[in-house]
DNA sequence: ATAAAAACTTTCCATTTGGAAAGTATGAGG
DNA sequence: CCTCATACTTTCCAAATGGAAAGTTTTTAT
């Protein structure tokens, strides 16, 4: 919308441009964490350092903030898959699909709310989801010809192209949105380099069938999860 | 708690057990939808037909009726998963994870507000999470001997522990969790039979590289998601 | 029948929350 | 330096919310 080409144009303030953008970036965090109804303005506001009213005076209400918020994501998923990174991808190969799992990886490991904003969102038929449909439609509108030629290829499973999609999606997502329950029950950073490694590779694994394990540089479990990996270590 | 063979107890009345039940029942699904924040105690007891108080006199506060809906959840998985009617599956081979993978499919699809519940409280290092992980310890402990032992056979691929649980149960679950989106974008209910058949086939060809398809049964799916699947139909 | 316990409601309260209105500070252009 | 739009704050309000206290009804036991 901002025409960077304008240096007579009435250009907002450098201070207003930087509240906007933290009001954005404190309600991502904020709605990823608490939902919608979960999450208030008053809270994010204070975590920007300003009144709840600034929100309002910038965004109008709750919802124009929410949205605002979705668009800004969607924007950020866009710019991180635009052609400038992703050029040499071809994702019609298993070499291009390899290429795009590890990109998209590291999109979920770095960007977590965004998973997690659209999951909350998806728990109930509301205007809100009807609003975000219309951006995912437009990821998956450009992902199912490809997704058909690699199944029609035999580079993956030919399936359901539904289950295909969600199936993808949350194995690459969910360990990245369940960092929590993950640390708390494995005692594991999953947004840790060995971590994402390790599921980078075991993506790929299921995915592709390729299997290029280094279990050694796995993260380790905690002793009740220990699957004795170690053979010829007898501890007697 | 209750021990059944007194007949000289107290012994409840049954509009209070019945009260219990439908009020657990309606937070099951209210907290699922909303997360714990969102949701609130009196259209909680206003679905049940009860004033708001009630809820604290049958269970404290907020707080409690939501370990009691977790207690509650957990205890119907395990019901479900009883030796009386999982007795012939040996998870130890490539029948029983077969075998395996369609039940929790099934209760996936019957139960979405479990995976959904889990997920909200995901969000967030809270007390709430660290209540939920112990149940989900439990499972999770039943099964790291399994997996394993089925990965040292080469039945699934050889992958980090925690990647594999988290892609096998995000697969099975996150179609389900996701159904309004789903329903949205491909205008598909994924809680009919032939959707859940489909997901199920889709859950196994991934695991097991086995392709049982029949085409034919998958759900359609609108104009801008067609593969041009049906062949030799030119409609020009 | 009657007392006592259990089940449930009415009423009230303090806090939180989104939003509205009115006022103040700030900085760019004349 | 003055003014005026932009940026932001203070103050207020009504509704929603979790919880507490005090009541009323229903059931059980004697």
């Amino acid at each position: 919308m901002n025409s960077s080409t304008g240096h007579m144009e009435p250009q907002r303030q450098e201070r207003a441009l930087r509240s906007r953008r933290d009001i954005l970036s404190a309600a991502r965090m904020t709605f990823a964490q608490f939902g919608f109804d979960g999450a208030n303005i008053r809270d994010i506001a204070e975590q920007v350092g300003v009144t709840h009213t600034l929100i309002r005076y910038h965004f109008g209400n709750k919802m124009e903030l929410w949205k605002a918020v979705v668009d800004d994501m969607f924007a950020g998923l866009s710019a991180a898959f635009s052609n400038d990174r992703t050029g040499e991808i071809d994702l019609r190969t298993r070499d291009g699909l390899r290429s795009w799992l590890r990109l998209y990886i590291r999109y979920c490991a770095e960007h977590p709310e965004h998973v997690r904003i659209m999951i909350h969102e998806s728990m109930a038929a509301t205007e809100r989801l009807e609003y975000m449909v219309e951006h995912i439609r437009l990821s998956h509108a450009g992902l199912i010809p490809v997704f058909s030629r690699l199944m029609k290829q035999g580079v993956v499973p030919d399936v359901w192209l539904v289950s295909f999609f969600y199936m993808i999606s949350s194995i690459c997502q969910m360990p990245f949105v369940l960092t929590n329950a993950i640390d708390q029950l494995y005692g594991v950073q999953m947004t840790s380099q060995a971590a994402v490694d390790a599921h980078t590779e075991a993506v790929i694994a299921l995915v592709l069938g390729e299997r290029s394990h280094d279990p050694s540089r796995w993260p380790t479990l905690p002793g009740w999860a220990e699957t004795a990996r170690t053979k010829g270590h007898p501890k007697t």
